[in-house]
DNA sequence: ATGAATTAAATTGTGAGCAATTTAATTGCG
DNA sequence: CGCAATTAAATTGCTCACAATTTAATTCAT
């Protein structure tokens, strides 16, 4: 018998990310929930407090998600009176985010949530900082992965 | 100025999190796609597996879902022809949760699964195993503080 | 210059997740 | 016993996530 002995959900890494994500949405969703932001839409609040103006193919790129599902997304965003999309005049296939002047002011009442988040974690700054490198690490070697497998895939 | 410099979306715990949990089901989808199974799906038949006759509130506590998520996913199963929904006698409350021949056999199909995801993963199975109980144990750390959130709010 | 590729967003359809509520069965207290 | 509280699933309504397709604008090769 040298068949792998099947192991208990708790002790996979697809099930404690899977679990894990969630958790960290639930801690996120009290906090977010005063501003009015679900956890995806602040991910694109902050991404356009880093750099406004961008086109929503760049944002996905940043986040990992499509336009499929930052479409709607956006225009939540749009019509909660945050973000304004707007064509780019000199290629009209590219939508440029815009924040408006409330979007801005938001990103001072979300300052304080990152801490409280950090304080949930219950780890040291150190020891989050490299918890967080490995689960970077390991994203971009599934990443790699899965590309891969798409590019054998189409041969 | 002792402000908390802002971090970049890269260095959150949160993003890490949530971006590696996408990559995951990424990986997983092209394999469970042969089974004709989607992640969540996978997840329950494998706590089917491993205790058949489960109430769908005992599956949820495992896999921290409500049956808001689970009543669709189980009809669909049942549907595939998978899984049976049977009431318990004793107590028609409760749903019992069978595996059909088909949802026993598909057992086998799936045994290779993991092997799969740990080369995309590629870590070895120590550095696997530490990783999947770190990751663990911050679930639990931010369900604790989920839970005393949700205390405090109710006092 | 023009028609074929390419590109960016939007759209369509399916399947999660979850809060809040509802339905139905059981328990427990007077 | 009889009815209020509790419990288990189901339902409703909203928001992601993503594959596949469509629409519209731009680029490129002839």
């Amino acid at each position: 018998m040298v068949t792998t002995k099947e192991i208990a959900l708790e002790e996979m890494l697809c099930f404690s990310l899977y679990t894990a994500a969630h958790a960290m949405n639930r801690v996120y969703k009290p906090l977010l929930e005063k501003l009015g932001l679900t956890y995806p839409q602040y991910l694109v609040m902050r991404a356009l407090w880093a750099s406004e103006g961008q086109t929503v193919k760049a944002l996905g790129q940043t986040l990992f998600l499509d336009s499929g599902t930052l479409t709607p997304l956006l225009k939540r965003l749009e019509a909660a009176g945050l973000v304004r999309r707007m064509r780019n005049p000199a290629d009209e296939r590219e939508l440029r985010l815009e924040l408006t002047e409330a979007g801005r002011a938001l990103q001072d009442s979300a300052r304080p949530v990152p801490a409280r988040v950090a304080q949930a974690a219950g780890c040291g700054s150190t020891e989050l900082a490299r918890l967080t490198r490995e689960i970077r690490d390991l994203r971009a070697r599934l990443d790699t992965f899965a590309d891969t497998a798409e590019t054998a895939a189409a041969s």
